[in-house]
DNA sequence: GTATATGATTTCAG
DNA sequence: CTGAAATCATATAC
């Protein structure tokens, strides 16, 4: 934009005289133009005459501006004074100042002008929402419970960490202190800031055209930077809730070890379901109940379990005896009793499959029974590809005839025998001179070193399983 | 302090 | 999705 331009469309637009107007191009040339270097862009042909309307006029005017700007430098400070004060008190000038503004309004500034209208910045959103779901940004009392709730779920319910709880919203707390402090800093600082510009400004247009909407603009401009900076804050806010969140609240940084009775829980039925410790929804679902733990961990434990007995089943022999041993007896009884149940529910039927392991499955085996039954589960010199005893039950009804055996039996059988077979196992296996460790292998364990595919479906819980056990727990 | 146990997570396959 | 295997990170025992 070039300020010749701008004068000669001034001077168009004026119904004053030329004479006033001459007066008044002169002394803003002369004031606002002092002290910066006017560029020869205005290269006009050297002034002549002085008729009146006509373009050689204006020519003569913008002649005489350039002389005073020429020899402005030979002015005192207090001449130029004189002449602002002169201008600023000048009748015509509100009027050309009003038209200077419309023009810097037309020109330079509508460039600008096209792109503030920005849509709400998403990056800025999502920090908003987190800080709110944290309850950082939220209302001041209320705001933590969310984050804290949140927490209690993530962490499975129960009561133990309220301790941990109560340190997490107190740093929570001490954050959201520290960003609302920042904050009401950053603002009281974007007010003053905005304030003082437009202070500045305001004195500005005492001299130079500034309307209204400059201002008005520029206190966008200032406000743009300064949300800037407020997301900067309120991103490094959401980042050091970030870090508070996986130090206190990161399952894995919190892990506890489950009771011990829940451990014995999960043990016993792992190891009364060896062949196929595979528990189904429902039967993980009731062992966390009874643990007072989640689905997931449970299968979790199974998880870690399974892979951990496999890599070394000789460190859980002993384990695997003592779980064997203490629901021994239970499971001949809970299996005696099932029969009982089965013989009544169906007297026609003959029971001797089942009635023949609850006679042999006793702890005071016979020698013969021992060694048959040790050869039937522990296999050829401890091969890896038996049959699991789910196989064997079924194929024990099938020999029977007897398919009419409801899944309750069938699976208090299923437990009966992997129990069991750690009995007669430990009493009878050990001639085979193989290690203890071929002697738990087997069970159910294929060549591959997996557990074979059992469709023995084990959604019963461990009849075994009661709340008077005996002895003390070995895995913890 | 280290060594081991253990619950959780990740990665990958089916 | 589930489960196997490897791995992480912590808890606990010594």
């Amino acid at each position: 934009m070039s300020f010749s331009i701008c004068v000669a469309q001034c001077t168009d637009s004026l119904s004053a005289t030329m004479d006033d107007q001459a007066r008044i191009m002169q002394s803003i040339g002369g004031v606002s133009l002092a002290g910066h270097s006017v560029q020869g862009g205005m290269a006009l042909p050297p002034p002549h005459g002085h008729d009146g309307t006509d373009g050689d006029g204006r020519k003569q005017d913008i002649g005489d501006i350039l002389h005073q700007i020429m020899t402005i430098t030979d002015q005192s400070l207090d001449e130029a004074q004189a002449k602002k004060h002169g201008l600023n008190c000048h009748r015509m000038k509100p009027a050309l100042f009003s038209v200077l503004c419309e023009i810097k309004e037309k020109t330079g500034l509508s460039i600008r002008g096209a792109q503030e209208e920005d849509p709400p910045d998403p990056q800025l959103m999502r920090l908003d929402n987190m800080l709110l779901a944290e309850g950082v940004a939220g209302p001041e009392k209320g705001g933590g419970s969310a984050a804290a709730a949140a927490a209690a779920a993530a962490s499975g319910g129960a009561a133990d960490n309220s301790i941990e709880h109560s340190d997490y919203r107190a740093k929570l707390t001490q954050i959201r202190q520290i960003y609302h402090t920042e904050l009401e800093k950053y603002e009281q600082a974007c007010n003053e800031f905005t304030t003082h510009v437009m202070n500045l400004l305001r004195e500005q247009s005492r001299t130079r055209p500034i309307s209204p909407k400059e201002i008005e603009r520029m206190v966008g401009i200032i406000h743009r930077k300064f949300s800037s900076i407020q997301m900067q804050l309120k991103q490094s806010t959401c980042e050091a809730v970030m870090i508070l969140r996986s130090r206190f609240l990161d399952a894995r940084r919190k892990r506890r070890n489950f009771s011990k009775q829940a451990t014995e829980i999960l043990n016993e039925y792992f190891y009364s379901h060896l062949s196929n410790p595979y528990p189904s929804e429902e039967a993980k679902e009731e062992l966390a109940k009874k643990c007072s733990i989640t689905v997931s961990q449970v299968s979790n434990w199974f998880g870690n379990k399974r892979i951990r007995y496999k890599k070394n089943i000789g460190k859980f022999q002993e384990e695997a005896n003592l779980y064997a041993a203490k629901t021994a007896v239970n499971a001949a009884h809970a299996a005696a009793a099932a029969v009982q149940n089965s013989q009544a529910n169906s007297p026609t039927t003959p029971n001797s499959g089942f009635q023949m392991k609850d006679e042999e499955f006793q702890l005071d085996s016979a020698e013969s029974k021992n060694t048959l039954l040790s050869n039937m589960f522990t296999g050829s010199s401890g091969s890896f590809n038996l049959p699991n005893s789910g196989d064997m039950f079924l194929s024990m009804q099938s020999l029977n005839g007897d398919s009419y055996q409801g899944a309750q039996v069938g699976a208090n059988v299923q437990s009966q025998v992997d129990t069991l077979r750690h009995v007669i196992s430990q009493t009878a296996g050990y001639n085979d001179a193989l290690g203890g460790n071929t002697m738990y292998s087997p069970h159910g364990l294929n060549a591959n070193g997996g557990w074979q595919d059992a469709t023995t479906p084990s959604s019963v819980i461990s009849p075994t399983e009661g709340p008077g056990s005996v002895h003390s727990d070995t895995s913890n």
